[in-house]
DNA sequence: CGGGGAATTGAGGCTTCTCAAGCTTAGTGG
DNA sequence: CCACTAAGCTTGAGAAGCCTCAATTCCCCG
């Protein structure tokens, strides 16, 4: 499993960045440069413990991370991912309270992030950053309004867009290396009900999911703020309409 | 109802920006300037689309203000609140497609933010930014693994807790202008279970609402991370803590 | 005093959870 | 090469939380 992340490069980190802004030569070495100075995480297994000293800025080279909350009786909420080409910045603490961590879902690789001296990294990071609020935006839209189903199919269809930024995406596939316990952890939901609800997908030909590669069926258009299209009647309660 | 808002100063406003960062003279002034060219909002009526003409930062004064996101079917989801001191800044949209509008969810009085020229101001929206931040890490831990009944006692305290910055707490309780629809729309449920679970909230002793003002019991430290705390078990399902 | 929005209440149903077992798959060591 | 293990995936049955659909009552306001 390891020796795949080896290979890892600054491919897809860079691929994204440059997909956000322009990046001089010079921007892109510095990139190259940071990424020499990466660091394996094992799955699950190793955690950053956020809250404490902040190593400054990094930059996801491979894999999946997720900032995560755990609550005193085991309940744990997984708030945000990252995947290669993100940025992570702990917030300038104001409390030292600041009761989050970043762990790596699977094996991941990370390096700090290069400063941003120029005007194309800035403009990255500014990117980066505002791509951050919207999708947090977007996880408390799905937690607070859409059924199991949805969640999913708007989960995946997140990081699927997300993915295909660095590159890390197929036609319509991805790989995807979190458990389904994980993936309930990020929605708000139990894995029997994961699991359950990932096989009425499957039958309804919404998606496959063989050995670790997800395939989106029909994923024609994305209406982003209006969730349904391709989403079975029965899994959408009509909820009485309040215009106000 | 909007007589007593016409006596709006920016009293909240400032106490909260000098609580965040220390303001000089010069910064205060700017403050009260800006605060001249308030603007009165009716509640759930006037909503500022946001999406399109960003007007630049804004400043609350008085009200309580939504960052709301509507699905096409009707349903609709309170991202964040704004209340008096916080600032909004609309994010550089990448996508015209923002899909996040902001609403006054009662009769509000905003003003344009006043510019960072200072040290002062500027540490004061750099702390107000990372705390809105953590505003909707707490959004997402709260729809995802809170009961309605934690959900309710949660965002109450974060209220409680944000309202006391601009000094529009009293001792425990707060004026709440929001319908339970309103606050359904928020937490992720329906005005009637929100009725039900405030009932029960009255019945445990945990909370007093008459009239418009909220007085919550007992808060007793604030574990932030941890929930529980003051909540009856019956509402604590024990969920099976998968320490990995 | 009438009107209307908000808060309550009741009954029934469906989504999701809990608890427990089996099952599958991949990795390990004899 | 094959038990043996552990982790993840499936499945079943029953319970519970939350929702839907109406009514009905309360309360503020013109």
């Amino acid at each position: 499993m390891l020796t795949t992340l080896l290979s890892a490069t600054d491919a897809h980190a860079l691929r994204r960045l440059r997909a956000l802004a322009a990046l001089s030569e010079e921007e892109r070495r510095a990139v190259s440069m940071a990424a020499e100075q990466s660091q394996h995480l094992r799955g699950s297994r190793d955690l950053i413990r956020a809250g404490q000293r902040t190593t400054g800025p990094l930059l996801v080279l491979a894999g999946w991370l997720g900032r995560v909350r755990l609550f005193s009786d085991g309940r744990r909420q997984i708030l945000s991912f990252l995947v290669p080409g993100d940025v992570f910045q702990e917030p300038r603490t104001l409390e030292p309270v600041a009761s989050s961590t970043v762990t790596a879902l699977c094996d991941s690789v990370i390096c700090p992030a290069p400063a941003a001296e120029d005007a194309g990294l800035r403009d990255a990071y500014a990117a980066s950053a505002a791509m951050d609020e919207a999708y947090l935006l977007r996880q408390i839209a799905r937690l607070g309004r859409m059924s199991a189903y949805e969640r999913i199919h708007d989960w995946l269809s997140e990081m699927y867009e997300r993915l295909s930024l660095a590159g890390c995406a197929g036609q319509d596939s991805f790989t995807m290396p979190l458990t389904q316990e994980t993936l309930a952890d990020a929605l708000g939901l139990t894995s029997v009900h994961v699991n359950r609800t990932l096989q009425a997908m499957r039958r309804d030909g919404v998606l496959e999911w063989r050995g670790g590669t997800v395939r989106l069926k029909r994923a024609a258009g994305k209406p982003e703020a209006s969730s349904s299209a391709a989403v079975p009647a029965r899994v959408l309660p009509s909820r009485t309409a309040a215009a106000r």
